[in-house]
DNA sequence: TTTAATGGGTCAATCATATTGACACAATAA
DNA sequence: TTATTGTGTCAATATGATTGACCCATTAAA
């Protein structure tokens, strides 16, 4: 009877999803580096791309962070014209935050080294095996 | 013509691997944080739990990180008896590092957790899943 | 055998990032 | 008018990391 748990197969994929994240995140990394930019930066930059006008308040509840760990990276992504904010008209209190122009290109081009490496990767591993890595992702993701 | 950059499929995997790496880590913080530990001591339970008898040098180049920074974590671990040092025979200034039995069944506990996790989630996912996704994390972690 | 290099450890100063708590201000809701 | 909400900031504190300067003991080289 064989147990299964800490089989070869498994400790190699502890093994794997470590250096998988780590080269997956390097490229995004770097770049950012050169702006002096960090992890912070980058989340902020993704939520707010991905969620035009959204409120800070949202921004908050979606990084999980507290108010004054915002302040700091979101106040330089405004002072760099990356992230812009206007007061929303049906309520003045409140801040819709969205990428400018210069913040577009800056996250098109994080994602867009993150995309080209996944391409690459896929490439390599064959079509079947894209669907099925989704699928294990999306199963892991959820648990 | 399409441009597979940023298609659908890759946005997703961004999504994804975020995600999924998240969830994978998240058992293993838990119980760190009980015992009030956190991923640096993890990630030198680990080298050291795969590189028994490793000096302190060898896991400064592992971990890649400064010798002060090391210090504080691996002496708790040291005085919780979760890793045990002695000096090499033929040079008494190295110490080899090594788990102890409680360090080991930490470890194990942790590795365990994760290694259950992936069984789950490959046994929903199909077994061809399974070596689909190790190929494709493989060239990740490779490139 | 004196001297230099190596492995390990620590002190100090500093930086970055995070926390909680306490407020302040303007705008909206009650 | 008063209370609540959304946002922002000050202060104190904690953690974890850095670099730089040393120290000790041991081993290697001159």
């Amino acid at each position: 009877m064989i147990d299964p748990l800490n089989s070869k197969q498994n400790l190699e994929a502890i093994e794997l999803l470590y250096r998988g994240y780590r080269s997956f995140t390097a490229q995004a990394d770097r770049l950012l580096e050169k702006r002096g930019l960090n992890r912070a930066h980058h989340r902020i930059l993704y939520f707010v791309g991905r969620n035009r006008d959204g409120s800070v308040a949202d921004l908050l509840e979606a990084l999980a962070i507290s108010k004054q760990a915002l302040n700091t990276p979101l106040r330089q992504l405004l002072s760099m014209e990356l992230v812009e904010s206007k007061r929303a008209s049906h309520d003045a209190r409140i801040k819709m935050l969205r990428l400018t122009p210069s913040g577009k290109r800056l996250e098109a081009r994080l994602t867009d080294a993150q995309s080209e490496l996944l391409n690459t990767v896929f490439e390599e591993a064959g079509p079947n095996a894209e669907d099925s890595w989704h699928t294990v992702m999306r199963i892991l993701s959820d648990t």
